[in-house]
DNA sequence: GTGAAAGCGCTAACAG
DNA sequence: CTGTTAGCGCTTTCAC
């Protein structure tokens, strides 16, 4: 038999709406009361029924937190800080992933929207419509995609993407090569756009491949693709690519940095000890995980919520992977 | 305006408990007012308030996980299968990290102990007496850790750590130290238990240091005392560590595994792709979440749940960083 | 400073 | 097959 209100507020000849004072606005209840109600309620257990407590108040002090995949060694990190953060305002964190399937983020949408105060959709793949119909039904926060209207932490890779390009022209390479990520992805798209814009800038090729599943064997799938471009350098969509990338170029003999740098965009724990240690754009999910906390408690404080964009911005974070210029022969420019 | 039952029924003319039937017992509803019932719910978007429902029914539809770490690289495996199987069995997930700490993980179990159907806790810190309070308050699965009349996951190192054993004095070592993990941790005591078991019954030194924190950096520190007990393998409390202490080792000028052979435990992703790829003791912590999120649906569904024991087996993966021999020199038995 | 009463949205007997 | 009724545990006016 569990302790309720009212087992709480009967065992002290008190009415229930006290107790709940009590805990809530303590300065309506007198010290000896609250201390008595403090007591009992101790004693007997009592923990409130969150259930009950969301369906009067219409506040569940849960956010639902949805990511492309659990396993993906960036979503950790950001789901970990959102966590926290959360945590640290009073929220729980309902978790799904979508398998990166949009019917799948959809179907977790659907049925996480009434049970938590907002959302928070890393990577989504919904249509425009579909989220302008979201944005409407619950407080929601958009990661790694922009949209009007609509609250989002953004990662500005433009200067990540420049340092990465000066670097590698520094390093004499004069074709260099994208291997691309998701198709619908909006970082996808940015990064394109980034790149060609710094290609332009630097007087260099930069010719894409893809796109390719953004995992370490859709990078290994990509490396006959990047070999084929004649490019000296390659830039894949993430860390996990560019090692799924740099394992099938040693297996096919080809040496990185000396034939062929490699560079990824995230820096995930693995790179700084993968071999060679892989030269990354550091962008840091621990920091978008807290901004997306944020956001979605200035939402739940009943601040009026303006949309808000947090951008982010990226460093270059050089290491072997593109340490040497290239070899004299396979220098195009 | 949200929509309710109550519009949806009183838009067609019917009494809420018939439109709560078309949803819960399809089979008391006539097909036709089943249909006009989803008509309309589809046009209004109508979504069930899951506050209102668990109210009244005392289940949640919810599961809680908790775990130490979000962002150490074996829980979001274990995270992300967890969660794919409660969602399949009709149950969310609410995920927190403990941070480690014994306090926080009290705190967490008792604010998530009321909204959740049942609690999964990956290598839970708690008191002993805090465990069997928790067991009768609400359904439990332990995770790493074995408590009398509890459910639990546990993973059986047994098979691992004999062909670990059998694998190193196959190479030749006689002296072998084990890197410990944390002190209270059901894994650890259990790893140093086997671990002697088999040095005993194959005849050679184990000598054990630490404990020390499970991180790569844990590792990296404990290298020094792992050098100091002169044996030439080390077997890591998990790859993590494993990993830090190969780092540290390489910066010290000792070859792996031509100095010194190291095997860890997990087989996270990592190890296959380190330099040297790391030995280690495979544990699927995929067919955990699995498991946990298996015996959590039986006891929602209202199973008569006897305490259930899931026993995960391991197995040794031989890479690169026990691949030798060890030298001539440093081979001491 | 405390009590009384109403109701959040839904389900679960029980009638009809 | 559908309506009626009651109530889950809590918060929130409104009285006193």
């Amino acid at each position: 038999m569990v302790a309720t209100l009212q087992t709480v507020a009967a065992r002290l000849g008190l009415d229930p709406s006290t107790v709940s004072r009590a805990f809530n606005e303590p300065e309506r209840v007198s010290l000896r009361t609250r201390r008595r109600i403090a007591e009992v309620a101790e004693e007997l257990g009592y923990r409130p029924n969150s259930a009950a407590r969301a369906l009067v108040t219409g506040r569940t002090d849960t956010i639902g937190v949805v990511v492309p995949d659990v396993a993906n060694p960036v979503f950790p990190e950001f789901v970990k800080s959102a966590q926290a953060h959360a945590w640290g305002n009073g929220q729980a964190v309902l978790l799904a992933g979508t398998d990166e399937s949009p019917d799948r983020e959809r179907e977790i949408v659907k049925r996480l929207l009434r049970q938590v105060d907002g959302l928070v959709l890393c990577s989504s793949r919904l249509d425009q419509e579909e989220i302008t119909d979201l944005a409407a039904q619950t407080h929601l926060v958009l990661v790694n995609r922009r949209f009007p209207g609509v609250s989002a932490v953004l990662v500005d890779a433009t200067d990540g993407v420049r340092q990465a390009m000066e670097h590698l022209v520094a390093l004499g390479h004069r074709r260099i090569v994208y291997a691309a990520g998701p198709e619908r992805s909006w970082s996808d798209a940015e990064r394109r756009r980034l790149l060609a814009q710094q290609a332009e800038r630097l007087r260099i090729d930069l010719v894409v491949v893809g796109p390719f599943v953004p995992t370490h064997e859709g990078g290994a799938g990509a490396a006959e693709a990047v070999r084929a471009t004649g490019a000296t350098a390659v830039v894949a969509y993430n860390d996990l690519m560019a090692l799924g990338i740099q394992s099938a170029l040693a297996v096919a003999g080809v040496a990185v940095p000396d034939d062929m740098s490699v560079m990824g965009v995230d820096d995930i724990s693995t790179s700084a000890i993968s071999t060679p240690a892989l030269t990354t754009i550091r962008v840091s999910m621990g920091a978008a995980g807290e901004a997306s906390a944020r956001l979605m408690a200035e939402v739940a404080s009943g601040a009026v919520a303006d949309p808000t964009v947090v951008t982010l911005s990226t460093q270059l974070v050089v290491r072997a992977s593109t340490g040497h210029a290239p070899s004299a022969t396979s220098v195009t420019g």
